[in-house]
DNA sequence: CTAAACTTGACCATTTTAGTCAGGTATGTA
DNA sequence: TACATACCTGACTAAAATGGTCAAGTTTAG
């Protein structure tokens, strides 16, 4: 069980864009020099944030993203969701009709996965943009 | 981000062990046909189970696996650690040195996923064996 | 009109996953 | 003692996911 790197890049990006963005839209050049990713990752990631409306694009020279929402509103879920990052604990689910494994009932650990992925999620809603600014800004040396 | 299936069908079979736990060892073949795993991979998930001492082995005719602990002593940190499922956020703690993408501090997001582990761990900590066998006799239909 | 920056989609090497396969070894029972 | 049952071990592998790269655009400020 693991983050993939899309899901920590998304977060990693949009912490620094979000340290920017009163100013001036930030290039993905700038963010991929700061955060240490690569350029055509980057763009990969901000198509996706750019579907969901948590960025806007501004074209052209001196063009860059701004985000499209408060900080405040921009829960960890709402980025996760974006570049397809989610918390998947059964397989199970897809087959609605037939149960786990191919039986006709529930595997017997059905209910654990479910709260587990509650569990997680609800880490994910409760944390905002905004909060990860002012933890960072605490705790940067 | 997901569970892998080593790590859910540890669970699983260690509830079914645990169900039949006080009459018979119980032989992989059988909890293979109940939960519809394939024996093969059974055998690798209960040699590392045996090796972490969550179950004993019992050879020969009539032979199979028992618990080596009260199930409420088996907590699923225990399981999962045993299958080598651990959950994983950062990558940047491998490299004590330097910090995280290669640069000299850590990533602006690093705090983030700590609190992320721990949030999960405190969960699978928390979650005994025996919960489960509980949990599952209740909601069973 | 040109350089900077966004946009799109195809492509790919590596790693992980989720097993299978092919051999064993130990032991209770007939 | 034979033999069936069940554990034991390690090598192997197909398929999927990951973590990108590459190429070829389009848009717009200056």
């Amino acid at each position: 069980m693991k983050l993939t790197s899309k899901g920590r890049y998304a977060v990693m990006a949009l912490v620094d864009l979000a340290r920017f963005n009163n100013i001036n839209p930030v290039s993905l050049r700038d963010i991929s020099l700061r955060q240490g990713i690569s350029l055509d990752y980057l763009e990969q990631i901000f198509s996706k944030l750019k579907k969901n409306e948590i960025v806007k694009s501004i074209r052209g020279t001196q063009g860059g993203y701004v985000l499209n929402k408060n900080p405040n509103d921009i829960k960890l879920t709402n980025i996760f969701h974006a570049v397809d990052e989610k918390v998947k604990t059964v397989q199970c689910k897809k087959e609605s009709k037939r149960g786990c494994n191919g039986k006709a009932t529930k595997c017997i650990t059905h209910n654990l996965w479910d709260e587990l992925e509650i569990h997680i999620n609800t880490f994910f809603e409760n944390k905002s943009l905004n909060d990860l600014l002012n933890n960072n800004k605490e705790t940067r040396v």
